[in-house]
DNA sequence: GATAGGCCTTCCTCCAAGGGGAAGGTAAAG
DNA sequence: CTTTACCTTCCCCTTGGAGGAAGGCCTATC
């Protein structure tokens, strides 16, 4: 099939997927005579694989390590489970920051009243050092 | 003082700041004779609230924004508040989408005995649709 | 006078992960 | 034959700077 279907398939753009051929990542076969990709069922596959994994919010570089593991059918699952742990505790460290962050926020936006007067809480906490 | 000390003082790096003056958010007098960037106590706290907006996850153009808002007196406060919540909710939608994440993950994590069998959870729920 | 160090300047390239669009080739349908 | 819908490569754009080259300026020291 072509480009457009194989991405339609995976749930990617034909952007996406020809990135992901370009950087080597999912490398369909070339139609020498059109110079089209063509992409067989197994790219399908691959590309659905690395679309679920950058959802999952693995990056390129760990969405090829993973694809690699994937590929090798001898490959030990403790690698793919130390990669997710990893992940999860990135997530993990993410989510404490941005839960502080909203903190501070909700406590500004609750101490400002949001009149008319100069006098703003939030301004004079982001003028203080 | 010259841009060294003025992002000292901001907690800012040299290139930071220099960025800054560059997109027009905080443009310092200039030396006409060694054309350096002289910056004066004004310009400091300007860099310092930026920073500190940066550092509650505003965008640069929001910090510009904020930044139009802090330095008219008379601006109702009202739309400051307008953007703090607007943060505020895009941060927790934020929080949601991460929580979500997390819990596919551990659940995959736990799951994945993470031995050297071949048989992964991970990789299968990767690969499922 | 020369040299070293420590500032400063502009200009260039680079990062993630593609998006947008131009210019042009190809194939199927009306 | 022409339109329409694909496809190709190529190049610039995004965020928020970081890194570094080449060169100007000032002061201290030998």
């Amino acid at each position: 099939m072509q480009i457009g279907e194989a991405a339609r398939r995976a749930g990617l753009t034909v952007k996406t997927v020809r990135y992901y051929a370009n950087i080597g990542m999912v490398t369909p076969r070339q139609d020498p005579s059109t110079g089209y990709r063509v992409y067989d069922e197994d790219d399908v596959a691959k590309l659905q694989f690395v679309g679920k994994a950058r959802r999952f919010d693995f990056s390129v570089e760990e969405c090829r390590e993973l694809l690699g593991l994937y590929e090798d059918r001898n490959r030990p699952s403790r690698e793919v489970k130390a990669l997710t742990v990893k992940k999860v505790s990135e997530i993990d460290a993410r989510l404490a920051e941005l839960q502080s962050l909203k903190d501070e926020l909700s406590t500004l936006a609750a101490s400002c009243d949001g009149d008319h007067r100069s006098h703003c809480p939030i301004l004079n906490a982001l003028s203080a050092g």
